[in-house]
DNA sequence: TTCATATATTTTGATTTTCAAACTATAATT
DNA sequence: AATTATAGTTTGAAAATCAAAATATATGAA
């Protein structure tokens, strides 16, 4: 697996400078390490209280967000190999959290999803980031909020 | 370590709406966490290339951005025990990337701060991640992303 | 001062996570 | 039909992690 092909690049170039760094850039791209860094910290710290492995709660997150999903797609996600999937699913399936279910069209794979149980995990997990991101929103205005909203999803799309 | 207290909550509340999640917060929170997933991915993936682990880089990225730090503190950023970042910064110093040496004033404490050597590592994964941002705002204005930086700047803040 | 308590770091031993590689099964291609 | 690619599991070993105990220094109270 090689880094360079994680996100899109801009080869198609119909803007002149789209290789070149911004000047604003370096400045931006610290301040989305230090996003990154808090939140990873917070989410750390979070699971640790309530005794679940970083990736276990990232696998209920992704789960979650996106629906049933296969083995292999989510391993890629969380950014683990197949084999270090499996025994933690195995867990998971163990504590009730989610189901494997068969895939409809491609029997080598395997569907991972939510129990009802795991989506009150989710659901509960959602609520405390819903909490953190509406602490740290406080003081924008509602204009600033929506703002923020479309730049985010728009570098989201980008990825 | 209680969760709660890792970032200002808004108890002082000179608004009157702060602890209530605003109508976009649900929208913001999930472009969040996704922007998060994706950032931690495109990581992960990073270090296993690399060969480090994501808990390494994750040091290096702080002492790079925070420069010199005590082992208390690195390890609350980075959300493991004192006992767990010590064999791991055994193993950096080993790697020469980082060194030890003493606090100035409180002799219990120890300064992690990066060498030469892991100052160049750093510069190379901060190239990395520069290359990112830029790859992720291409599509904005230079207005969009100065408005983007300010109001990233303002969510760190309030951590 | 002196004693008690709090904080910073390291060490230890056990547990958990993780990977790479081998293996099984199914899909896609030639 | 044969070959190659992909999805998932199993295995055995290596690495990361924690909690708790131990050591050293700092801080606060009597």
């Amino acid at each position: 697996m090689t880094v360079e092909h994680h996100h899109s690049s801009n080869l198609h170039s119909s803007e002149p400078h789209s290789m070149a760094a911004h000047s604003t850039d370096h400045a931006l791209n610290h301040v989305i390490i230090e996003f990154y860094e808090k939140l990873s910290s917070w989410e750390h710290a979070i699971v640790r209280d309530k005794g679940f492995s970083l990736s276990q709660v990232h696998t209920i997150e992704l789960l979650g967000v996106h629906g049933a999903m296969r083995m292999k797609e989510l391993a890629d996600k969380i950014g683990v190999t197949t084999g270090t999937l499996t025994v933690q699913i195995d867990k998971m399936v163990e504590a009730q959290w989610v189901v494997r279910r068969p895939h409809e069209t491609d029997r080598r794979s395997i569907l991972v999803e939510l129990t009802d149980k795991g989506q009150a995990l989710f659901l509960e997990h959602d609520a405390l980031h819903l909490q953190l991101t509406t602490d740290l929103t406080a003081k924008m205005s509602s204009e600033e909020r929506i703002v923020l909203l479309n730049l985010l999803s728009r570098m989201n799309n980008e990825f």
